[in-house]
DNA sequence: GCCAACGTTGGC
DNA sequence: GCCAACGTTGGC
């Protein structure tokens, strides 16, 4: 890597990191066992909510629409994920999502808003190139194969909620939801989530 | 580098 | 369909 590379690579990772890192958790823990020789360091998983719109809507002519049923309908349940055309939620594709961890799936746009189910990466960022397709929606001429400007994931359908838990609901939980992204940064359509968002989240899923 | 104008998101 | 919030663009 030239000596400019790598100081543009410093510089993203650092910016990148700096956008998020009030909501990580850390992917690296240490078990915790009794013989503290066999301590080891495990990696874990981190959480995401990623916004599609369920609704048919027509975009340059083509349909966006995409529902968790969609995703549960793909060939194996996977799909990549086109058209982020935003550098904060590209970043967090591009470098924080690693495969096995866990996405919160989000109906946006649509009579009754909410978390519709549970989805996983299976496939780290690599260049989105419907931007490169001149008749697709989400072209975007500044990208391009030699440097692509966006990227995407794929994701693999896990499982439907029982039930709908709508944005309603979760903001009725503000106390133990205030700092969720998705009651503060209305409009970014990939983010983190913290475990024990996530965790709550579970919970009420099988409440009420 | 500021910021007004503009475009898009997404709840309602 | 409205429109507030907010992200992006581009003139200066």
């Amino acid at each position: 890597m030239s000596q400019e590379n790598e100081t543009a690579e410093l510089k993203r990772k650092r910016t990148s990191v700096y956008e998020i890192r009030s909501v990580f958790d850390k992917r690296v823990k240490t078990t915790n066992s009794p013989d503290e020789s066999s301590n080891k360091q495990v990696e874990t998983f981190q959480y995401w909510l990623m916004k599609a719109e369920p609704n048919s809507r027509i975009v340059k002519g083509k349909d966006v629409k995409f529902s968790i049923d969609d995703l549960a309908d793909m060939p194996d349940g996977v799909s990549q994920w086109d058209g982020v055309r935003n550098y904060e939620a590209r970043n967090i594709m591009r470098d924080k999502m690693k495969v096995k961890d866990k996405v919160l799936f989000y109906h946006s746009n649509c009579k009754t808003p909410g978390l519709a189910g549970l989805a996983e990466i299976v496939k780290e960022a690599y260049p989105d190139y419907t931007a490169f397709d001149e008749s697709h929606p989400y072209y975007d001429p500044k990208s391009n194969k030699d440097n692509p400007r966006w990227f995407m994931v794929d994701i693999k359908f896990v499982r439907k909620f029982k039930r709908l838990i709508t944005l309603k609901e979760l903001q009725a939980h503000k106390d133990k939801l205030m700092d969720m992204v998705l009651l503060n940064r209305g409009r970014l359509s990939v983010q983190p989530v913290k475990k024990e968002h996530y965790d709550f989240i579970l919970e009420l899923e099988i409440k009420q």
